[in-house]
DNA sequence: TTGACAATATTGTAGGACAATATTTTATAA
DNA sequence: TTATAAAATATTGTCCTACAATATTGTCAA
């Protein structure tokens, strides 16, 4: 199980920034930095070998992005959702999606944007179980961001990535049992149909569906899983 | 007209990238930065007093926040919407007050939201035509804000604020007319009405007229207040 | 005027330094 | 022993200088 990730090691000429900020977000991703750890300066200068400025600007970058938290004085701590704002944070996403779907549904009558969203979620068809939890985590985001690239509205896709998601996801992994996910993909499944029928209003119901299904899945998860509301 | 901007002088120790931020974006906000204009650090040094870490800090804030570009090699520019990504933020937003709107109706049942919101918009009730355009723009921002506010989601705050709102405004602000501003005040009647009753169908149909109104006027405007489409 | 080249400007990064603040450890008193 | 206070240490926030990489501007010849 050697996970090559840091292989960071392509330092072209100006731009480390974005490139730490890669590492990290895809170490925060897959756990190896954990929401509520700290990040030090210090050590990553020395793990990564560049100096203070790059690993700042990309705690600036991941902060913004709300992956990360910068506390003064005292740095960059891994965020951690509290259960209302993993609530909050659904309510505004089904919104979101939403719009995507209707829109991606109105877009299947395109022959690329159809042939490009087939493509992309081909995967869902698959009717074996998923061999990890990890492994469904990756696919549910990428049937979510293939929805959102259909939809074809290239801010929405930006502001969709803003959403925490994989934080989300990142602190309830633990809990997903094979149902869960089984139930999951069948949704899954709904929404793809709906959309490839270019039926709108099916799609917008069957994702508001599938997000309120996550939500109260959330809900019924154990108190510590989550931050503790200040 | 002597627009004390450059009253940042509160250099409290620790945390100056905030407060450049703040600076950068009330510069922006009024118009002594233009979109498409180019920030030189050094510039920014000696007018703010501070090294080049703090201000480059603050760049990389406000291009998370989306109000400026940082290209590689040639630093921060201030971002400068097309068309196209004008009218894509306006479809998200519309999700977004939308849901804010339902939310903030179902609200007002709660005195201390009410007696806030009401406290908020309260100058919208003032008939008298606004004096300038910027303060116009200024209370339509506050209008919007306050009901984001009494939805009573924070993530929902959190993300509106990166909508642009306020670099749409500056591209258009030259181009707006006393009976386009009269207009869209009457319609804030309309939404607050709504909300203040409790009519959350009511206030989501007036808000989305209102936005919809909003985007028609933008679509009408000249092709040079917006970049060119690459 | 145009293109190639040199000069200049600007950014990206490194590394050292130091004050301000947080955290941990140690010493002291109850 | 436990609790509190003080000292020691760690970490961040900022400044400074320096230099390479890249971009922009200016100059000169064809």
């Amino acid at each position: 199980m050697t996970t090559t990730l840091a292989v960071i090691t392509a330092p072209r000429p100006g731009q480390k920034g974005p490139g730490i900020a890669d590492y990290l977000r895809a170490a925060i991703r897959n756990g190896r930095f954990a929401p509520g750890q700290r990040l030090i300066e210090a050590d990553l200068t020395s793990e990564l070998d560049v100096s203070r400025g790059p690993v700042r600007e990309a705690f600036r970058r991941l902060a913004a992005e709300g992956l990360i938290e910068l506390v003064p004085n005292r740095g960059a701590v891994v965020r951690r959702l509290s259960m209302t704002e993993a609530l909050e944070l659904f309510e505004v996403r089904t919104e979101l999606e939403a719009l995507a779907a209707r829109r991606s549904a109105g877009n299947m009558k395109d022959p690329h944007t159809r042939a490009r969203f087939e493509r992309e979620i081909a995967q869902i068809w698959d009717d074996r179980p998923r061999l990890s939890t990890s492994g469904y985590i990756a696919e549910n985001r990428r049937f979510h961001s293939a929805i959102m690239t259909a939809a074809g509205n290239g801010q929405l896709i930006k502001i969709d990535e803003l959403m925490q998601l994989s934080l989300i996801m990142a602190q309830i992994s633990s809990s997903l049992t094979s149902d869960v996910v089984a139930a999951s993909l069948a949704e899954h499944g709904t929404i793809a149909r709906a959309i490839l029928d270019s039926d709108a209003d099916r799609a917008e119901t069957a994702i508001r569906d599938h997000l309120s299904r996550a939500a109260d899945f959330m809900k019924s998860m154990p108190e510590n899983v989550f931050r503790h509301e200040r």
